[in-house]
DNA sequence: CAGAAAAAATAAACTAGATTAAGAAAAACA
DNA sequence: TGTTTTTCTTAATCTAGTTTATTTTTTCTG
């Protein structure tokens, strides 16, 4: 496939319009196509002017470490979606890691906005993002792990399936034991 | 003083600069001056293009009510911050309400965005906003009420001493029975 | 395919925080 | 100023979720 031919598509449905070659070169020069293992580290707590990653194939998680050690996830990506610290070009206090064998498409934050003609695309990203944290943080206040749980899976099964246990449990905000529980007692309950 | 006299001194101090006769016009024709009683509604959950908020003088909360019927308070602004549902002109599942009786500048979410030039003022609005938010999911995933009442009153002491304390137990996350708990056990280690 | 390593399940003891209910203190108000 | 309403406290009982430890199952790797 051509050269960024992912990221073009992507920006050609978005704009619901094809790219002048102009556009399109813009992208081959600012874009740049990465390939990350399961378990590798993109970016760590600490590092400045973390990139944002746009997933062609695989899933990727960023993730918080506390002061116990304790991690907990913030947000996955799979295909075709974004990932990224948005307080970039700040120092980021997050991790960035491949769940999977990942392909990738990443760009700086400097070069986002200059893509972007007028913003507008990036203040869909960030405000989408913003509403998707709300709703998080009103759910982990509001609901039972229980019930965040069966949330989870109603709206994003496919993520259920991919993405081990332990993950999911951090994501909820509870242990993997508890996560197990929860599980093992819905079983219980369907017979 | 000045009509929007407020307002306009807020953006010339942002913008580190005059403004221009004409952009203080747009300010007067957008923004509008509002008073709100201790304890008044400004929006309700299910109204759409809800307007941004920028408290002259007061305090307001944005909450959310839980389908139990409990309330959770997402964000307190008081003098000279800004407040609102980012994800206007979609419908709200938030409240806003005056905690004391409060003087504000509201704009609709379209005025707000022709007067930043460029975006770049909202995106640096909605980035901080995104970025408190992710800071707060992080704190409430990761630490105990006790510890989020520390974080609070060390880095918005006045926040504590103006707010009632079943507001901050709401934003806590926690029931105010419990709040008093972690208070009165404080009050007694000291001694 | 065997063995090692990673992930998941189970269970008992424990703790943070909820619930319910009552009374005390403080604030509002007339 | 006293009375009413709002806010805060205390305490007993209960539950969601943690911790620690062990076992089982699944996945990876040579």
């Amino acid at each position: 496939m051509e050269k960024c031919g992912t990221i073009i598509s992507y920006y050609e449905h978005i704009y619901n319009r094809p790219l002048a070659d102009r556009e399109k070169e813009i992208i081959r020069n600012t874009f740049q196509k990465e390939t990350f293992k399961k378990k590798e580290i993109i970016f760590s707590s600490g590092e400045s002017n973390t990139k944002h990653y746009f997933v062609e194939k695989g899933l990727l998680r960023m993730y918080v470490i506390d002061t116990s050690g304790k991690e907990f996830n913030i947000l996955f990506a799979r295909e075709n979606q974004w990932i990224g610290d948005l307080s970039t070009p700040a120092i980021t206090s997050f991790y960035l890691e491949a769940i999977e064998k990942s392909t990738v498409y990443s760009v700086s934050d400097e070069n986002l906005n200059v893509l972007t003609d007028n913003f507008s695309t990036f203040v869909r990203y960030i405000k989408k993002s913003y509403i998707f944290l709300q709703n998080r943080l009103v759910s982990i206040l509001s609901k039972t792990a229980d019930e965040n749980y069966e949330e989870l899976s109603k709206l994003h099964p496919e993520l259920i399936k991919r993405l081990p246990q332990y993950h999911i449990s951090s994501y909820l905000g509870v242990t993997p034991e508890f996560l197990s529980k929860i599980l093992s007692n819905k079983a219980r309950k369907k017979d």
